[in-house]
DNA sequence: GCCCAGGTGGGTA
DNA sequence: TACCCACATGGG
């Protein structure tokens, strides 16, 4: 190597210095609603899902028990715009069920488990994968989960970072091995990596310009340049 | 008209 | 284990 590694502390600096702070879930936010989102925005646009928590909300179901009370059908037709909405409404009822077998519907009861068995707990629920697992004890519970997407696993290989078992747990290793366990940071660079992972260069670019995660790349300039 | 979005689970080899 | 596919709407 002629370059130091890049270290997932740099990754870090070097995308809060282009992008800004997100503001993801900062807290203050209705943790079931927060549930209710990372379930909908599996395998689609954010935007997409606030109109299908709109939808909930007009409807005044946006609260476990009033949830409960609805039917799948109901419920699909509620959340149309997020897409897959029947499988999505299924998945709700399924994390609904065990709310109400495990924890008598005390979503509190269940948020305040530690990290490890809440994480066992949301993926024992059909339809919660380890995605939105961590999605929902990082950014609903606030406890020190790191989210890996998609995204991050693309930028992540191409630093040529990548994990030798590519598994979901050793990608997660990767970040919290070298970062501080602190929820608030864990929310800030997930956040940070999918609106980079957003603006990635067109599929054909031969080389990375502009790119705040390649050296010798002037990263300061317009974030629409191309991208890892 | 085509591609893809803050994935997951089931099926097949 | 490693792919492949369904799920489905709506924005660019």
């Amino acid at each position: 190597m002629d370059r130091p590694a890049l270290t997932a502390g740099k990754v870090y600096d070097r995308l809060l210095a282009v992008y800004g702070p997100q503001g993801w879930w900062p807290g203050g936010h209705d943790a079931f609603e927060v549930i209710v989102g990372a379930v909908l925005t599996q395998n689609t646009a954010w935007t997409h899902v606030e109109r299908a928590l709109a939808a909930l909300r007009g409807a005044g179901v946006l609260s476990p028990e009033r949830m409960s009370g609805l039917g799948e059908p109901e419920l699909a037709e509620l959340i149309r715009p997020s897409g897959t909405f029947r499988v999505k409404a299924r998945r709700l009822r399924a994390f609904l069920d065990m709310l109400y077998a495990h924890f008598d519907g005390d979503l509190a009861a269940l948020l305040a488990l530690p990290v490890g068995a809440l994480r066992k707990t949301l993926l024992a629920v059909p339809g919660i994968g380890p995605e939105t697992a961590d999605a929902i004890a990082l950014y609903a519970a606030g406890k020190t989960a790191f989210v890996i997407d998609a995204y991050t696993r693309r930028i992540v290989d191409r630093l040529g970072l990548a994990p030798i078992e590519r598994s979901y747990g050793d990608y997660r290793a990767l970040f919290t091995s070298a970062l501080p366990a602190d929820a608030a940071l864990y929310n800030e660079y997930h956040a940070l990596l999918v609106e980079h992972g957003k603006r990635r260069c067109t599929r054909r670019a031969p080389r990375c310009c502009g790119c705040p995660l390649v050296d010798g790349c002037a990263y300061a300039r317009s974030s629409g340049a191309a991208m890892l």
